[in-house]
DNA sequence: ACATAGAGCGAAAACGGTTTCGTGTTAATA
DNA sequence: TATTAACACGAAACCGTTTTCGCTCTATGT
């Protein structure tokens, strides 16, 4: 139901040492037996199996994901980038949802870390940014398994990293919406202990000031978490009533605040604009289409996944390089701002 | 900077087969000697080798899920309930994506089903599914490894299967459609070779039958994949400007639609109705929010992994017996149709 | 004083491969 | 004829566990 070398070398009468060069085409072995063996191994389906490979090799071709969502277009983009990169270089990857939790992004780290894989691509759930405690990843780095972290990073870590340039993202958002005129220009964010969200942030206040604007901290929302949270962006919005355009730390807070926008009457782009974060189908298929920051997820995965099998086979030197590869964010101009 | 039995066995000067026993608090072992190693496993975070231990039980922990897509909400929306669920139950998630190729379906699967993992769940690809060369899963049940297929499944293959009413949901959708006075219900669909847009077919015309306003096969639109095909759709509005109520059978092509209807200066729902399939961030935040047909994906993926792991774990018995699970699609009213 | 039971531990096989090293046979060479 | 090299293959170690079985030693009972 499933052969082995010593089904194959016991149904030929040789030995398994012998079945396993023949499969291999190996010199030592004649042109009779290596023929005999091939042609029973191919006939009974014969493959090898990965775990004993993975057991006498130290190698299981296997990379671990470990991310705080998968429902959010981002994240989705990025493992696909992953997972193609990594399939095109023979490696499988688990993926592991940490649901933004300390705790679960430990488990499954430990989980993990008994030798299931051979690195970490991983994006710190909020909760782990929030309280700072990284000792997980110190505990793998240590054991001497690679790790690729990417968009929401921290430097108390040494590894390769790869992030977009979020700052610069929205300060060219920011930038553009004041090209155009805007003069009263909210950010709808998130607390500052997301790295992501602090870069963007002062992304935003770096090109109101650079611009003379200045900086009104009260046209700034900083929400707990990523999740959506209706009744907060509806509030600010009534206490606001006089912004001329928005930026957003992701899409969905920017389609929702579009739709208000909408609900009042306003116009958009005429009477308001908004800018958001991450290419999405939310972005592309909105009424009218948002204008985004794209972070180019599938391009970060790649990266990440390249990286990490790049470590991972690399020769072990004995001074460590790390890398953080910074990758530059693109505005994609539709129809929620002017042309 | 990994240590194992062996150097634990080493170092306290017994015997690997104590120390195994003794981390296993066995009876076999005096209390001294137990204490004595398991404080020093305690000591330099001695962790079991997973590697070793599948191959000797023959077991990986790890699921393998492979699916066709996974930007799309549906799709990852059921990998988060099969994730959440093998996890709690200890198990790991390998994906693969097969990107709606035969081919790669069949990698990934080879790739898989040598001993990586305990079982799969998979949604099959289009291209599968237009082949209906279903031999990769042939093999892989025929080798004793149990296989999930949800979604898009096939009778060809004897295994658990979960779906939702496909029919049933479309048929709901469209009776409701009908309901609100609607007389000229197009359809934008795919081929009828992908099992879900059959049903669904079936479904509507089944009810347009029932309520006596008949199938007009000219306002179904079949577009070859389920990748958005805007040209396609804005041609067929050209040619059935007299449509008053649309059912798509994905949110994009519906919120696609509900656009070009707006710029058309169509009001909705008042001149023109709209309802898709699956329950995702673009239905609920486009702009009006789009009424869809839930497919509970996260639910789907948790009892396929129930399914899984129970099979997995289960006593084989001489007799395999196999069910299929039909879920109930639910209505989301939103603003794109009359409350 | 001697058989015996049981406590405590180790040797070895097993999981399924890879790989090194050795060995017997044959044929070529001195 | 004796030596040697090449050829073709097998034995065994190894990867890190688990688990069965057997051994030694002590303590108990007669």
């Amino acid at each position: 139901m499933k052969i082995t070398l010593k089904d194959i070398a016991r149904e030929l009468e040789v030995s398994i040492s012998t079945v396993s060069k023949a499969l291999k085409n190996s010199e030592e072995i004649s042109r009779d037996t290596k023929e005999k063996v091939q042609a029973f191994a191919k006939l009974y389906n014969y493959k090898p199996n990965n775990i004993a490979i993975s057991l006498k090799n130290k190698r299981t071709k296997n990379i671990g994901v470990v991310i705080p969502d998968i429902v959010h277009h981002f994240f989705t983009t990025v493992i696909r980038g992953i997972e193609k990169y990594a399939n095109a270089r023979g490696y499988n990857v688990i993926v592991c949802l940490s649901e933004e939790s300390f705790d679960k992004e430990v488990i499954n780290m430990e989980m993990l870390a008994n030798g299931s894989i051979d690195g970490f691509i991983m994006s710190l759930s909020s909760e782990t940014q929030q309280k700072g405690d990284y000792n997980h990843l110190k505990e793998v780095t240590e054991q001497g398994i690679p790790v690729v972290l990417f968009d929401r990073i921290t430097n108390e870590i040494e590894c390769d990293k790869v992030v977009i340039d979020d700052e610069l993202g929205a300060y060219r958002a920011t930038q553009k919406l004041i090209e155009q005129g805007r003069k009263k220009i909210a950010l709808i964010t998130t607390d500052d202990y997301l790295s992501v969200s602090k870069a963007r942030t002062m992304g935003y206040k770096k090109a109101l000031t650079d611009s003379g604007l200045g900086v009104d901290e009260s046209r700034i929302l900083k929400l707990p978490t990523m999740e959506m949270d209706e009744k907060g962006i509806k509030d600010f919005f009534e206490g606001h009533q006089d912004v001329d355009a928005v930026l957003c730390v992701n899409e969905i807070f920017a389609v929702y605040s579009m739709r208000l926008a909408q609900e009042k009457g306003l116009k958009i782009p005429e009477d308001i604009s908004f800018i958001g974060f991450t290419d999405g189908f939310l972005s592309k298929y909105a009424y009218p289409s948002l204008t985004v920051v794209a972070q180019h997820g599938e391009k970060m995965g790649e990266i990440s996944a390249q990286m990490l099998i790049d470590k991972v086979e690399g020769e072990k030197e004995e001074e460590e390089t790390f890398q953080t590869k910074i990758l530059e964010p693109t505005l994609v101009v539709r129809d929620s701002i002017f042309h």
